[in-house]
RNA sequence: CCCGGCGUAGCUCAACCUGGUAGAGCGGUGGACUGUAGAUCCACUGGUUGCUGGUUCAAAUCCGGCCGCCGGGACCA
């Protein structure tokens, strides 16, 4: 069976703006996309990833379909490999070296995961300190927002911004902000976890004269990014409680509960065998009937139905014999009336869920390049 | 450079004062119960006590040195 990016939904194709709408959980705005994909044939989304640890499923699986939903949706991709930020972040004790590693094994784990990655511009964030410009507009972002705001911002890292921390995290939203415009970028194409800094970013391009001072006056909708960001998805042991990244409690929900690569326990990765992938999906939290909170539904409905257009549920007879679900509103119908156990659906998804990681791993275990790339990392995340 | 606080299980901490080779919660693993998981019971699993020297029959504990983290001060302005 063949997957490919989402283009189609219910047999009706997809227009542009349909198919960056079904990415984002949440757009600001939607009309801004609009005239955005109206005025713009082609234009650069970009997202920032911070190279570190081992690829899971969000990373691994989850990215390549939004980033192969992008390409077909006409959207010129950039993917900026925050080196720098993880060295700010300490990723890998902070050695650039390894950082600079990890970033290669995740190209590597893209294209292993179908993305063309001739169509997807790879930029390295450490090479815009060379750059002065850069630095002139990471001052000038700095310049207008208050050390409170940025405080506020920084959650996205994943810690609290009390005050004990390095004084480098003062640097990073505005830093984060300034990529933005310096890659010219016309829609932030990020997690939930993100949202706060692109907002920061849209407040201050749309600030009088900011635009113009930060070269970012044709970008964007009238200078201004439209962002579109996607859902965490949740790890395996389902929700947890809010840890404060939000005022909103069902993001802060959302955020806190995101699959962890440093929970090896709540996270399935790119490199697990089959046996692996169904042991985790079989002990994952999948409360009857019940779709909010759902690890497995939300797999289902972010990965399986975007990566393909039907799901077969295979079971015995006593239990209803076979059955196949041609949308994922179909299937969420079904598991809400209790007509679809959770127990024949963690069979299904593990089986799928291994379908769409077995070509990363073959290619990692048959390609030796790939496979030196990823031991060296591996082994850094032990000795770290 | 000086003063103070801290460093114990994967995590949060207890035991230090009044020496007797470490406990709890959370986590993890396994069972019971559920046609999944969770919840709930039951069992299991957990540590070169930052490093080092000393005192002592005996050191997580007392003393010295070092390292690391945090805070304050001094110097400089």
């Amino acid at each position: 069976m063949e997957y490919c990016s989402q283009q189609y939904f219910l047999g009706v194709e997809m227009d542009r703006f349909e198919i960056i709408k079904n990415i984002g959980q949440e757009i600001i705005t939607e009309e801004e996309l609009r005239r955005l994909l109206e005025e713009k044939k082609h234009p650069v989304a970009y997202d920032g990833f911070e190279p570190s640890g081992i690829a899971h499923l969000p990373v691994g699986v989850y990215r390549p379909l939004l980033l192969k939903d992008l390409i077909t949706a006409g959207v010129k991709v950039k993917l900026l490999l925050a080196d720098s930020f993880a060295w700010i972040n300490n990723k890998f004790g902070g050695d650039l070296e390894k950082i600079r590693d990890a970033g290669r094994y995740f190209i590597e784990v893209w294209k292993a995961a179908g993305v063309d990655m001739k169509k997807v511009k790879v930029i390295w964030h450490k090479d815009f300190f060379d750059d002065p410009e850069y630095w002139k507009k990471v001052i000038l972002i700095a310049k207008n927002h208050s050390l409170t705001r940025t405080k506020r911002s920084l959650a996205i890292a994943g810690r609290e911004a009390d005050d004990s921390q390095p004084t480098a995290f003062v640097f990073y939203p505005s830093m984060q902000c300034a990529d933005i415009f310096h890659i010219k970028a016309d829609i932030c194409q990020l997690g939930m976890d993100q949202r706060k800094v692109n907002m920061l970013a849209r407040e201050i391009s749309g600030k009088k004269g900011m635009k113009e001072q930060l070269d970012y006056v044709d970008c964007g909708v009238d200078g201004r990014p439209v962002i579109v960001s996607h859902r965490m998805l949740m790890g395996l042991k389902g929700p947890v409680k809010g840890k404060g990244f939000d005022e909103n409690s069902g993001i802060d929900v959302e955020i806190s509960s995101k699959m962890s690569k440093s929970l090896p326990e709540t996270a399935i990765f790119v490199h697990d065998s089959k046996e692996e992938i169904t042991k985790k999906i079989n002990s994952a939290f999948c409360p009857m009937k019940v779709v909010e909170g759902n690890p497995i539904l939300e797999y289902c409905k972010e990965i399986i139905f975007r990566s393909s257009h039907e799901l077969e549920v295979k079971r015995p007879p006593k239990f209803g014999g076979d059955v196949t679900f041609y949308s994922y509103a179909e299937l969420e119908k079904a598991f809400v009336s209790g007509d679809l156990h959770p127990q024949d659906l963690k069979i299904a998804v593990a089986e799928r869920l291994n379908e769409l990681i077995e070509p990363i791993r073959d290619h990692f275990e048959k390609n030796t390049k790939a496979q030196e790339l990823y031991e060296t990392v591996a082994s850094y995340e032990i000795t770290r």
